[in-house]
DNA sequence: CAGCAAATTCTAATTAATTAGAATATTTCT
DNA sequence: AGAAATATTCTAATTAATTAGAATTTGCTG
């Protein structure tokens, strides 16, 4: 047996997601030129990555009446959450409570920040669950 | 140019790393012991995986008195944070805020939790930055 | 100490991921 | 239309990750 690869996006398939989630249903050319910004992108690269995350399911390739778009068939929110939660499992035991202690103890939160959270803490307190 | 290789431990170098986390400082059969529970892993395997990720820094060897022993190197700690973070710049715009938000609006937390989130937000509410 | 058992290293095979040059198709401009 | 520019596909090379069989070393037992 070898690698089994991942269920996930890996972090240049990212790149190429964000983009598309970004600016919608694109060309390829489109997907090159904003990958331009930041680093090298030859067009032949970026259509194999395509081509291979068609294959995962990561993404549609669709003929308009010109020419072909790609567009993510992998939500933002999709992605977010379940490599979130990946992580969530494999490093903080699962536990989003560890998670979120984690992130305020990081001192990376604004003040603002923090108002908002009490503030959406507050508003589902008395939801279900 | 081909693939770059990750900064972060992989999945599969993750259990690994957990074992050490958990039960300190272990020899490989303690290793292999402690990931049979869950699947397969052949000694050998292992050894492989211990001898690159020794090379990447994650993991250290230690001759003692009774035979070798491996231990973590990078820190659990660490690891969290920096793959967080990682996760947070590429599909959370680089926004603890948003995280966070994410986990409270996907119905994860207990009320305990949220109580526990809330008493650490007043705590840290007077703190600088 | 010989012999068995457990542990470790050596070596190599397999697959995913990443990269892009060359070839081909398409569009655009004169 | 013909040439030039642009876009896309084909093909293949390179490296990381994962896996483990075989060989070797180390430790234990009778």
């Amino acid at each position: 047996m070898a690698r089994p690869g991942n269920e996930h996006p890996t972090d240049r398939e990212l790149t190429i997601l964000n983009v598309l989630w970004e600016r919608g249903p694109s060309r390829l050319s489109a997907i090159c030129g904003a990958l331009r910004q930041g680093g090298s992108a030859a067009p032949s690269t970026v259509a194999t990555m395509l081509k291979i995350m068609r294959q995962k399911g990561f993404v549609e390739r669709v003929s308009s009446d010109k020419g072909v778009v790609w567009e993510a068939r992998l939500t933002h929110e999709e992605a977010g959450s379940g490599m979130l939660e990946t992580l969530m499992n494999r490093l903080f035991d699962g536990s989003a409570r560890k998670v979120v202690l984690h992130l305020l103890e990081g001192g990376e939160l604004s003040r603002k920040d923090r108002e908002e959270i009490r503030r959406v803490l507050e508003t589902t307190k008395k939801a279900k669950r």
